[in-house]
DNA sequence: GACCAGGCACATC
DNA sequence: GATGTGCATGGT
């Protein structure tokens, strides 16, 4: 662990805590919704998402058993909101096909693996990377790992926390090494970036009301 | 009409 | 190993 780095991060929790107040994410009625939306979500608005999420629920197919009965051709015409339709139609059905496989399409026995061990395996799914990996184990299956995504990075960069091409386990070990290994402070504090991030210029240094705004000396 | 959004896999060099 | 590209909708 690294003093410094560990009271920036602390410092900078604080400030968006206080700032923005809880999240509570995820936004999911459920942890199967939880790993569909994470899916669904790659490199998408998560308005789109909840389009996509209100189609398979309005026609009941928001189950494991439901969707590994639907052809990938009907899945890609129903989330089609989501955007790239066709690529996570066939990411949805392959997480589907690895649930029943391993798991009899239960998340209570997939939740008794160990995670780091649940985590190399879901990362050998085609189309589940680290980032939803990780939004899996956390929230859906509540455990203790930090997820990281483009407005992480965006935001330690700009605030020279990590260089601009720091790989994804350099950032998420710098979470998990300095912060106490708690799944609702990481929880919250993904989403607080998130928020902050969503808000942030990525062209003007300088955001009027950022809760970051001259931390680390950097103007926002 | 351009730009962006809570990535990932694959091809190419 | 690093870099580039395809995938696609909907809001601002």
């Amino acid at each position: 662990m690294n003093r410094r780095t560990a009271q920036d991060l602390q410092a900078a929790y604080c400030k968006l805590f206080a700032h923005f107040g809880p999240q509570h994410w995820w936004p999911g009625k459920t942890p199967f919704e939880v790993i569909v939306g994470a899916i669904l979500t790659q490199n998408t608005n998560w308005g789109n998402v909840e389009k996509a999420i209100a189609n398979l629920r309005s026609h009941r197919l928001l189950s494991p058993i439901k969707l590994k009965k639907i052809s990938v051709s009907r899945l890609a015409v129903l989330i089609r909101p989501a955007g790239y339709f066709n690529v996570k139609a066939k990411r949805l059905k392959n997480f589907i096909d690895f649930f029943f496989a391993h798991y009899n399409g239960s998340i209570r026995a997939m939740s008794k693996k160990p995670w780091p061990a649940l985590r190399a395996q879901l990362l050998s799914v085609n189309g589940i990377g680290e980032e939803t990996a990780d939004s899996i184990l956390l929230y859906a299956l509540n455990k203790p790992v930090f997820v990281v995504d483009t407005y992480t990075r965006r935001i330690l960069s700009r605030h020279k926390m990590i260089s601009p091409d720091s790989d994804y386990q350099t950032i998420q070990k710098l979470f998990m090494d300095n912060l106490p290994c708690r799944r609702a402070l990481f929880n919250e504090y993904h989403a607080l970036l998130v928020c902050v991030g969503k808000q942030m210029c990525r062209t003007n240094p300088v955001c009027a009301g950022c809760p970051l705004k001259h931390f680390r000396g950097v103007p926002c």
